[in-house]
DNA sequence: AGTGGGTTTGACGTTTGCGTTAATGATAGG
DNA sequence: CCTATCATTAACGCAAACGTCAAACCCACT
């Protein structure tokens, strides 16, 4: 019991105002999603102060990529980092306390929900390119439209 | 003063409900977009029903696309849209009650709006296809593990 | 004329995703 | 020890984007 899975015991550590300038979010943003449970409670300093781990960064970055790039609300963001405990996933494989079946049910579980990421971004990136392409074809026919009027005017 | 730019006189209407079947939003979100000025007010039939052309289906659809796809506020949409009136469009290059100055601004705005769209979905293009690279790659490293969980199960 | 279903305008309600104080406590430096 | 600058919880606030009635009205049909 001397290992809690907690902080790797050397790593670099942050207060919750460098992990907010680092991540762009406000520190209200971080205390939201750990209330909300997207990001597991971090470590405390001895007077109760929030202490981040790298690991803690990236998983509030991927939170907003979330966000932002595929437009998932943060009920369905949370359904999906659940499965994916970072430490888990550097461990899942190797942690000796789990059954063979169980590791390979995680493995599994964390599989599935990168199928369904990548699944929403390949759908979305199919109309995205669709929607550029549309985009060009308009400026391409507005250019021209334009270089007409133009030269009507001078013409005239 | 025969013709108000309204129905192409002919085309065929839809009522609210239809719109609502074909477009996927409600008739409530249909409202909601007229009262926000992203709809033009349609026309109507005698008794107040509101009469839709296929050019205001086209138009849902379009803010649909910034909404779900750019992920833009309404307000946000409200203001392109604006700027590009589906008749407008047709017809701007054409009509012969403007100006060739006001012609050429015109297109000149629906240059730039398409450019802003343009620029911000490929922004969004470039962040997604980082984010499915990686997706790929977790998919590949957890796939690999998996297999080797696997054989190491049936190799105990 | 009656009936069933679609539509109208309000108007209030709801959910999401935080923002914004307020009052209090912790840490580090001089 | 004093002070400046972090941080803590709790609680109320808020804008966006609709949802959900309610009560009346319209339309088509028999």
């Amino acid at each position: 019991m001397t290992q809690e899975a907690k902080p790797a015991l050397d790593e670099p550590l942050f207060q919750i105002g460098e992990v907010a300038d680092r991540t762009g979010v406000t520190q209200r943003t971080l205390r939201f999603y750990e209330e909300k449970g997207l990001l597991k409670p971090p470590t405390r300093m001895e007077g109760g102060f929030r202490l981040y781990s790298e690991d803690d960064i990236a998983r509030v970055d991927q939170i907003r990529r979330l966000q932002n790039l595929l437009g998932l609300t943060l009920a369905e963001i949370k359904e999906m980092v659940e499965a994916e405990e970072v430490r888990e996933e550097l461990n899942a494989t190797y942690r000796p306390d789990l059954t063979p079946e169980e590791r390979i049910a995680r493995v599994n579980r964390r599989i599935e929900v990168t199928r369904r990421q990548h699944e929403i971004i390949s759908t979305k990136l199919t109309a995205m390119l669709e929607m550029k392409k549309d985009l060009e074809e308009r400026l391409a026919r507005s250019t021209e439209a334009l270089a007409k009027l133009e030269k009507e005017r001078s013409g005239a």
